[in-house]
Parts: structure tokens; sequence; C-alpha cells
DNA sequence: TTGCATATTGTTCCTTGGGACAGTCACACA
DNA sequence: TGTGTGACTGTCCCAAGGAACAATATGCAA
């Protein structure tokens, strides 16, 4: 099992000789005849696998189901294939992120390879999301004062401000702070800015 | 003066006709022959600008000129704009970062936009780049001894531990992580830590 | 009403960070 | 040989972070 293929595409004969040639290649196959039939059984994300899409296809179409699929937060590549290709549509989908665009008919081997990139790069952003993720629980756990207290210290303001600016004293300052480190499971300032910076939670100007 | 347009087109008729349409628009205009010939200019990357770049030219292609430019740490956006537009050349020229790319003959409406897209972006990622910049600069003043407490520093190690590490004294540590601050010119732990975050000096792993 | 979570604050003690002041040693360069 | 720089180290002292032990007040849910 080497990761599981979404086939979207309106033309059956299509599914059923793609749905043969993946599973040739030691894939597993999901076909879908609509964008809708796969928004339906919303595939999981975690899962190594990607997503073959045509771009022409009745009702939603293959842009329009790329654009749902990040609006839900779905990270499965997109590999776009399709008889159609236009310039603009074809710098617009991989501008907002497909994996590949490939036109019909495709060789074995082009279309094995581009699979095979989407999944060493799916591969190399799942262990990354799940840490960005691990700490997105994380801070959601904070109370609101927690969280302000958090938001203060990874800008780097030392206690006794931090107080001041919450109308509050330092010594609660230090108890939210114990409680930040604790509920963040980190062990220094330096990690806590850290993961800020990579939540995109510091003003890129900031100081 | 709203920018400097480098157009590479190796058809003289239509860089004489793009260079009047574009000075029509209010920008200024550089024309090269060739991508030698723009790689000869060097064309400045702080200015407002971008480069409207044909594929299809004899010696250097598009492309090649892309990679090159990218190689040198140009960030000048590029635009393509080209009569024989692919499919593979444009996935690969949008996901090696070009900010468009455009077909022949182009309406100077698209390429006007294109163009100011381009210039929008451009402008977002000076500031951005100017930073990292200053940053780099600072860090290209630590010395050896200086940067490898730098390191340290930003991982979260205390003096201590990095004293144990490096071989030395705590006392000695607190004189370098003096001259860090000093040289970076920040004012606190959470400022170092998040340059060195975007930096990419941390790794994704860390903790 | 009771129990729990949250926010708050205090005292004491220890560790860590950081500034001030001072000094040694090795090495490269004029 | 004198000068400068970088690395190294020491003592004194103060500021800041953090743990331990303790306590009060509020509001919400079982």
């Amino acid at each position: 099992m080497r990761g599981l293929i979404h086939v979207v595409d309106d033309d059956m004969s299509f599914r059923t000789a793609i749905e043969r040639r993946l599973k040739l290649a030691g894939y597993q196959v999901a076909t879908y005849a609509s964008a809708h039939d796969l928004l339906d059984a919303s595939p999981d994300d975690d899962q190594p696998g990607c997503i073959l899409l045509d771009v022409r296809i009745p009702g939603l179409s293959g842009p329009d189901l790329q654009s749902r699929l990040i609006e839900q937060g779905s990270t499965l590549p997109i590999i776009f294939l399709t008889g159609h290709a236009d310039t603009p549509t074809t710098v617009r989908a991989i501008k907002a992120g497909a994996e590949d665009f490939l036109t019909k008919p495709v060789s074995s081997e082009l279309l094995l390879d581009a699979i095979e990139r989407a999944m060493v790069h799916q591969n190399a952003t799942r262990a990354q999301r799940g840490r960005l993720e691990t700490f997105r629980t994380h801070l959601a756990t904070l109370t609101h004062r927690e969280r302000q207290v958090f938001d203060l210290i990874v800008r780097g303001k030392i206690n006794k401000q931090i107080a001041h600016e919450l109308g509050t004293t330092e010594r609660t300052v230090k108890a939210h702070r114990h409680q930040v480190i604790e509920k963040m499971q980190v062990h220094s300032l330096a990690e806590l800015v850290s993961i800020a910076e990579r939540l995109g939670m510091l003003d890129t100007n900031g100081h």
C-alpha cells in the first residue's frame, strides 16, 4: 500500500482506465464522478495520497474544488489532469498550490512521477503541520489572561512591564507565566518565541 | 516614475511596440535582445520594477535566465510573455516563482494588471528582505565564538549549559552573550530567537 | 450548595541574567 | 616591539525568573 489516489473525473471510462493503471503501480484508488462526490467523502488529510483532478467537470469545476479544499484546510496534494489546458487556468492552479498540471493523454511515467513527487511533498509537510497543530492545540488551552501574558512574553516584555500593561502585579504575571510554559509544554523562553514565530503571531516588524 | 520594466525579447519590433505601450502607462523601460544582455546589465534589485521575459530567445532561454537570476539572489518579479506557451513550461516557470505567465498577443489591460501585481508583490517583500539583510549583516560581525554562543542561546540553552558545551566558564559565556546582543542590536532574548527563526537557523524539530 | 476553574496576591528562597570594573594570554599586523 | 583584537576569567552587585507554600474572591456547573 503506497497511498490512496482520489480520482475526480466525469468520464467513467477514463476513471476506469486510470484506476487500472494506478492500481498496477501499487496505489489504492478512489474514484469520484464529481467534485461534490469527493467533498461528501471528505478524504482523510493525513493519510498518504493525493487528488487527481480534471478541470472541466459538471457542477463544481476542478479549480473550484481546489478552492473549497483549501478553505477547508485540506492539504492533500492536487494534481490537475485535463484535456483542455489553457495558460490562465494553469497559472492560477499552480499559484493556488497545485502540485502539478498535466494534460491528457498522459504517459504513465509522467503521471507516476508527478504522484511520487506529490507524495514526497505531502510527507515533508505532514510532520511540520503536525507540530504546528500541536502548538495550536496547546495554545487553545490557555485562558484569556494566560493568552494575554503569552503574547507579551513572546514579544520580549519582562514581567514588570507585563504587569503594568495588564494592570496587575508582577507576582500574578509570574503565576500566569508559569501556567503558560506548563500548558505549552516548553522548557525555555526561546522555545516559546520560536513557536509564536512559526504560528505567525509575531509582527514582521515587531521590535 | 512608477517603476522600471526590463523587457527581454529577441524580436526588435516587439520590443519597440511594448516599450511604447509601457511608457504610455507611465513606466520606465529598458530593453534587451537577449538574456545575456540583461545579465550583463545586472539590473538593480531594490528599485521598483520587474522583468518581462520571452520564453524562446536565442542563447539562454527565458526559464534559463530565470534560474540564473534566482541563483544570483535576484528578487525582481518575472512575468513571462510568450507566443508559445506549453503546459510543462508554464508549470515550471510558476513553480520557480514567476509572477505570471502571459501569452502573446496580450491586451494592455492584462499586461498592466500583471505588472501592477508584480510591483505590489515586490513591494511587500522588499521591506521584509531588507530586515533579513540587516540581521545577516549583524550576524556576520559576530566572531566565531560569539556565533557559537548565539546558536546555543537561541536554542534555549542557559549560560551554564553553554559554558559546559563550549568547555569554558559561565562568566565567559556572559561576556560573549553581551557581545551578541550588542552586535545584533536587540533588546531581549525574544528578539534574538525571533530573528534566528526568520533566518531559518532553528531546526524545525529543535526542542 | 458544593466543587472546580480562573484570577488574583503575598512571602521567602534560589537560580539565572546582566552590568561594572579589572585583568591575563595569544596572535596578527605595522 | 608596540598595538589591537579576540578569547578568557574573576569579583561584586542588582534585576529578573521561577519554585514552594499559602490564601482570597468570583462565577459556573453538578
